[in-house]
DNA sequence: GCCAATTGCTTGAAGCCTAAAGAAATTGGC
DNA sequence: GCCAATTTCTTTAGGCTTCAAGCAATTGGC
């Protein structure tokens, strides 16, 4: 914060401009702006697919992500496999489950070659219910991103795979 | 989900195709992997900056949010304000206020003019500690997005706004 | 075969978050 | 001045989320 507002100059020109120009701070401020708009976006889409799901189908969107992750594989999955594809903890996972299994969307059984593991489905219930909530949520995500030109959408794909491309590198260096 | 992965056609190809194309659902793939994949990039993003605040701070990320939105006015704001400007619920910065004013980061007075009114501020120890922390996070976050060129930022942040722009129109269309 | 390390999941404590209901103070129409 | 509507904040119930600790089952080195 506290970061002025000058867009125009990168590194390399702080590098020339002058030989102690290196032991300054150097300026981040696009890039913090950049990160504090994506987060914006983000939060402003998620909360409204958040509460129209509540609205209309008095569903959480947690619970929607996991129908969706399982709605992919008939077969089912553990919840290892859940819990790496949501990109949330474990215990978390638990208790989705478990109101999932409670409320008769999830059919959860212990896996017969490793009876540390619990492979979950939809049940027929779970699914058809998922699949009717799906159909709506992508006319919501249309509608969302309705002012975007099919090349914007191109070009946001790429320089959103590439903004995590970044990303994860820099988690790895920290993280090896 | 079940979408098939054609990506060449939109709108308008699908209108000139057949006369009963508009009678079909649409296609709305690329949309919805957009928005995937834009939640992926702030997922991943800002579960590293969390875990960076808790490693180096022991700091919560909803906590830094808060102090940074009081960094910026030094005679402090009210909780509507500060819930306005995080996007979140009133009831949620109550107790986000508590914790830290118990830690001794803000101070919190009852308003002269409106009792109803609760304004708060950062402490100078908040400030302080606040300060330490955001120079830091800039720079976890310039490393971040370190793969991106001054043009892709630039692209992204135009695309962004427009995105943001585009949803804030569709929400408001839902809720007048 | 034995047992240490690993893997998969659950539990518990703490914090974050929302919606809805409620309390306290202020405002504005009369 | 009166009082109904509004605004500001708190409370409550319920769910989401993480981290850390723990349990049970499996694996692999010996």
């Amino acid at each position: 914060m506290a970061v002025p507002p000058a867009a125009g100059y990168d590194r390399i020109m702080m590098l020339d401009s002058e030989t102690k120009a290196v032991e300054l701070p150097e300026d981040h401020g696009n890039e913090l702006r950049l990160w504090l708009r994506l987060l914006t976006c983000t939060t402003l889409i998620e909360g409204e697919v958040r509460s129209r799901l509540r609205e209309r189908f008095d569903v959480t969107l947690p619970r929607f992500d996991l129908m969706a992750q399982l709605d992919k594989v008939p077969d089912g999955m553990t919840l290892s496999d859940v819990s790496k594809r949501m990109m949330v903890s474990n215990g978390n996972v638990t208790g989705l489950v478990e109101r999932l299994v409670e409320s008769g969307h999830l059919d959860r059984r212990t896996s017969e070659s490793d009876r540390r593991v619990q492979v979950i489905r939809l049940t027929k219930v779970g699914r058809a219910e998922f699949r009717k909530m799906a159909a709506e949520h992508e006319t919501w995500i249309a509608d969302l991103f309705s002012d975007l030109t099919p090349k914007d959408v191109r070009e946001l794909m790429r320089l959103l795979a590439k903004t995590k491309a970044s990303a994860q590198k820099s988690a790895s260096r920290r993280m090896p």
